[in-house]
DNA sequence: TCCCTGGTCTGACGATCGTCATATTATCGC
DNA sequence: GCGATAATATGACGATCGTCAGACCAGGGA
């Protein structure tokens, strides 16, 4: 033991080509975990998704359970960084409708990708260690949307924020594409009441075209 | 063939035996499907918990996803109906109220036990069968919901359950038990925006002492 | 009484799950 | 180039999954 420090340079590391490949990993649970649920696809799936063979999975993390936690962890606090970005920006007055009504966009409801709490929400809530992974990525949500809302902005927060999730569960669940669409325009009229409604079909259209 | 028709028993049945077991499986699987997830239980746990043992289950259903799409309609219309009775009940001016705070009671939440589409949401929205199964309960419960709503009902029924979805998912995604209540008073409130503010607090009261 | 029929249990199948020990390849310092 | 080392691939393990064929057992009609 104690070595001579061989230099700054720890050791031979090709490049930083482990970060980049768990990172693959990563993404790669994010998309099959939406589509699927935690429990309905397997690490071996998950692994040739990212262009691996299963056997070194367990080289990045310990445990599914503790992929399933970090992917939660990681998707919940880019859409927690998404929403402090634009409540932060510059033109305020029209950071609440863009929020709003880019989660309720059908177009992303119905690729299935949307964000974790919709998708994932019954799996992370029965797994304790996602579930405080997420944390603080979700009272970041809350501070954001706090920030844009009016009135008693706490109050407000929590139950928008229960609106547009329950809006895109619920939309994703009906049988009839008409009544999910309507849950996401019923959900985005009650957050922005301030608004006139031909504002709401005016901002969907743009959404829709872009 | 041509059989004299033996009376009007059909043939020897011990007792509407078959009819009640199968009952018991569909109640056993509600309560695990929705604890585990339906990917997180397996037949045979659900057939332990109905007292019998996994290999007899092909007797009942199909198949997993059979039971599974059973168990969701079995389920939902079960909410639909309650909803149904209470929109139509004696007392119409407290049947939203009694709705609501019934359905964010944060007793009833922590069970793990509560509406399916709260707990089971994403794991419904990803098989055909079990969203088509929920169809015709989804569109009873908006429909009592539209009764017992003020304003453009429609639209309000779309956005209140919308929320009361949301808020019970976020509740149970919350690790702060303070947080977790947070979202259900701040959505019985959004919902409730006639009532006053002490009014919910005394029917919270109510609820936590029954 | 005895068989017959319906309902349940036993035991087993192929497939897939999470996990890991080991072999193989690629990369860097010398 | 060469040896050391990090990163990935191989292959296999026990467990559990959904599924089903066949044995067991009870009750009612002859």
């Amino acid at each position: 033991m104690a070595e001579p420090i061989p230099l700054q340079a720890p050791a031979a590391q090709p490049a930083g080509k482990r970060a980049e490949t768990r990172q693959r990993i990563l993404t790669a649970a994010g998309h099959l975990f939406r589509e699927h649920g935690v429990d309905g696809i397997g690490v071996d799936a998950v692994m040739k998704e990212a262009g691996l063979t299963h056997g070194g999975f367990y080289l990045h993390f310990p445990s599914k359970e503790a992929l399933a936690a970090e992917v939660s962890q990681s998707l919940l606090e880019k859409a927690a960084r998404t929403w402090d970005e634009i409540s932060c920006g510059p033109d305020r007055n029209t950071a609440l409708r863009r929020i709003v009504l880019s989660y309720l966009d059908p177009a992303h409801v119905a690729t299935a990708q949307s964000c974790l709490l919709t998708t994932l929400g019954s799996d992370v809530a029965r797994r304790s260690k996602s579930r405080e992974a997420i944390g603080g990525a979700l009272r970041g949500m809350l501070d954001a949307l706090s920030r844009v809302l009016p009135g008693r902005k706490r109050q407000n927060a929590l139950a928008s924020l229960s609106t547009m999730v329950g809006a895109v569960v619920l939309s994703r669940l009906a049988d009839d594409p008409a009544l999910a669409e309507a849950f996401l325009t019923a959900a985005a009229a009650s957050i922005l009441p301030a608004q006139r409604a031909c504002d709401r079909k005016e901002l969907l259209a743009e959404q829709e075209d872009a």
